[in-house]
RNA sequence: CGGGGCGUAGCGCAGUCCGGUAGCGCACCUGGUUUGGGACCAGGGGGCCGCAGGUUCGAAUCCUGCCGCCCCGACCA
C-alpha cells in the first residue's frame, strides 16, 4: 500500500484526492475551486488530446478558436441553454484598476470602468459560436461546418474535486452546422462512437452508449446522447457527450441558409464534447491501493528502467547495458525512462513508479549482467519475471499490449458484476444501498418518476442504453407499462 | 447560502484550555556507511505562529474585527 494514501475500502473519495496529489498529477490552487495540472498530469491530458484530435481530423473535422468572452446578450440569446447555466456563470464587468487612494500599493476596481454590458467567461460556446456561423453561412454550398475546439471553460461549482469537478477545466467542443436533420443526427452519431471507440481503445474504459432523459439533458439540446462509465466504487461517470441541437441554435441566432431549391431554411446543429474530467475517470476506473494504473496507450512513460548497484564501477557497466536497452525500446516508439538517479534506492524506486503507474517496469543489476537477463514486472498486475536481454525488443511491446488488454478485461468484467437487473422498487433500493452500481429497470418514461425515484434515492438515470432491447414490462416506481430498461445508478 | 472544522518551517502536525519569547515527523543541505522492495548514523539550515487592532511588563496562546481554506449539506449537462 503506498504511503499516505488510504486504501480503497477505507475511503475511496479520499483515496482518489491523495493518489492524484501524490501521484504528481495536480494539486489545489491558490484560486478557489481551480487546479494546477502538473506536468505529468498534463502529459496523460496531451496524450488524450492527441488520440482525440486525431480522430476528430480523420472524420472531417478541423480546429479553430472562439473567445473565451460572450456577450451577456448573445449568451442570452438560446433561453433555455442561458437558463441552464446561469446560476454557474462567471462575470467580467469592469475593464480596470487603479491605485488605492487610500492604501499605498493596493489596488481597487475603478469605478468608472464599468462595462457597458457585462461579459460572461463561457461555460460553453453555442453563442459566440452559433452568432459567428450566422456571418459565415448563406449557402446550402457553406455547409456542413464541422468545427472542434480545444478551450478552457469556466462553471463557478460550489463544490469542486480535482479533475472531476473543477471551476475552470479544460476540454475540447465540436460545433458543427448541417443542411438536414439527418445528417446533424449522424454527426451526434458518429462523434459517440468516437467518444467510444476512443475511451475503449485507449483508456481501456468500457463504456455504455445511450441517451439522456430529458432530466438529465444538455439544456438547449433536442437529444443528447453520452457514454457512461462505471468506477470501482460503484458510482457512474459520465465520460463523454454528444447533443443533437435540432434548429434550436439557428433559431436563436437567425442562421439561415439558401436550399438547392432557393429556399431559406434553418440550419442544423451539434455540439459534443470531453473534459479533463476524463483523467478522474480513467484513475478511478483502473488504480489500486498502490497508486496509478494507467494503459499503456495513455502512459506518458511506457517503461521505467530500475538500475541496481553497489559501486560506481557496478552503476557504470549496469547503465551502459539499460541505456542500449532503452535506446532500442525508443526507436520503436517508446516513451523510455532510465531512472539514474543514484540518490535513491532501488526499493523506493519501485514503489515511486508504481504510484506514478508506468505499466512496466524493468531492473537491471550485477546479477542481471552475468546473466544476460534483466527482472520485467508489470504494474497492473505486479507480476515478476526474469527474461533474457535479447528478448526484451519483443516480449516488452507484447507485454504492454496484454497489459492494455488486461486492463480493459478487467473493468469489463468489473462493469458486468457491477450491472443489476431489477424489478422492484424495493429491490431497488436494496441493490443501490447494498451493491451500488448499474441498475437495469424498467421505467414509465416520465420525467416526474424519474425525479420521484431521485428525491428517494438520490439515484438517476445514467442514460437510455442504445442497445436496449424491446421488452414488455412495467416501471418499478408508478407500475405504467414501458418497452425498455433504462440504467439507474449513482452517479459523479 | 446553511452546519462543522482549520490557518504554526516546503508538507503533515503538537503547543492555545492554564500568557513567559516556538517544537516534532517527513522533506531539504553536508559528511560517511549503504543500494535486488520505500536505508542508517552524525551534523546543519529554514518560522511577519493567516491579517489588523486591543488587553498585558510580556501574546501562537486572552478579547474584537477581517481574510482564506477544507469537510458535510443544498446545487451540479
Amino acid at each position: 500500500m503506498a504511503k499516505g494514501i488510504p486504501t480503497r475500502s477505507e475511503d475511496y473519495a479520499q483515496w482518489y484526492i491523495e493518489l492524484v496529489k501524490q501521484a504528481d498529477l495536480a494539486e489545489n490552487s491558490d484560486v478557489r475551486g481551480c487546479m494546477v495540472i502538473k506536468p505529468y498530469g498534463y502529459s496523460i491530458w496531451e496524450k488524450m488530446q492527441q488520440a482525440l484530435d486525431k480522430m476528430f481530423k480523420d472524420t472531417g473535422h478541423v480546429n479553430a478558436y472562439f473567445p473565451l468572452f460572450v456577450p451577456k446578450s448573445m449568451f442570452e440569446a438560446e433561453e433555455k441553454n442561458a437558463e441552464g447555466f446561469a446560476k454557474e456563470c462567471a462575470l467580467v464587468t469592469h475593464y480596470r484598476l487603479k491605485n488605492d487612494p487610500d492604501r499605498k500599493g493596493k489596488l481597487i476596481v475603478d469605478p468608472n470602468a464599468k462595462l457597458e454590458e457585462e461579459l460572461v467567461v463561457r461555460p460553453t460556446s453555442e453563442a459566440i459560436i452559433w452568432s459567428t456561423y450566422k456571418k459565415w453561412i448563406q449557402s446550402y454550398r457553406d455547409l456542413p461546418i464541422l468545427i472542434n475546439q480545444w478551450a478552457n471553460v469556466v462553471r463557478w461549482e460550489m463544490r469542486t474535486r480535482l479533475f472531476l469537478r473543477t471551476a475552470e477545466f479544460l476540454w475540447q467542443e465540436g460545433h458543427t452546422a448541417h443542411a438536414t436533420k439527418d445528417e446533424a443526427i449522424k454527426e451526434t452519431e458518429q462523434m459517440l462512437e468516437v467518444y467510444a471507440a476512443f475511451a475503449e481503445e485507449f483508456m481501456a474504459l468500457p463504456v455504455i452508449k445511450g441517451r439522456k432523459s430529458e432530466n438529465e439533458r444538455f439544456p438547449g439540446a433536442l437529444d443528447t446522447y453520452c457514454i457512461e462509465a462505471m468506477m470501482q466504487d460503484g458510482k457512474a461517470l459520465q465520460a463523454g457527450t454528444s447533443h443533437f441541437l435540432g434548429q434550436n441554435f439557428a433559431k436563436a441566432f437567425d442562421v439561415k441558409f439558401s436550399n438547392k431549391e432557393g429556399k431559406l431554411e434553418e440550419v442544423w446543429g451539434t455540439s459534443w464534447g470531453v473534459s479533463t474530467r476524463l483523467i478522474g475517470a480513467l484513475i478511478m476506473a483502473h488504480s489500486d491501493d498502490d497508486g496509478l494504473i494507467i494503459p499503456p496507450k495513455l502512459a506518458p512513460i511506457h517503461v521505467v528502467i530500475v538500475p541496481v548497484f553497489r559501486s560506481d564501477d557496478e552503476f557504470a557497466r549496469v547503465s551502459e547495458k539499460a541505456e542500449a536497452i532503452a535506446k532500442d525500446l525508443r526507436k520503436q516508439g517508446f516513451s523510455v525512462k532510465y531512472d539514474n538517479r543514484d540518490t535513491q534506492k532501488p526499493g523506493f524506486k519501485f514503489a515511486e513508479w508504481e504510484l506514478k503507474g508506468v505499466p512496466v517496469r524493468i531492473a537491471i543489476g550485477p546479477r542481471d549482467l552475468d546473466n544476460g537477463t534483466v527482472e520485467v514486472a508489470r504494474r497492473d498486475t505486479k507480476e515478476k519475471q526474469v527474461m533474457k536481454m535479447e528478448d526484451i525488443n519483443t516480449a516488452v511491446p507484447a507485454l504492454l499490449d496484454t497489459i492494455q488488454q488486461n486492463i480493459y478485461n478487467r473493468a469489463l468484467s468489473f462493469r458486468t458484476d457491477m450491472t443489476t437487473k431489477v424489478d422492484s422498487f424495493e429491490e431497488f433500493k436494496k441493490v443501490l444501498n447494498d451493491k451500488g452500481g448499474f441498475i437495469s429497470a424498467h421505467w414509465d418514461g416520465t420525467a416526474e418518476t424519474e425525479q420521484k425515484i431521485k428525491e428517494e434515492t438520490k439515484a438517476t438515470i445514467r442514460c437510455i442504453p442504445l442497445d436496449a432491447k424491446e421488452e414488455a414490462g412495467v416501471c418499478i416506481y408508478s407500475g405504467k407499462p414501458s418497452s425498455k430498461r433504462v440504467l439507474f445508478a449513482m452517479a459523479y
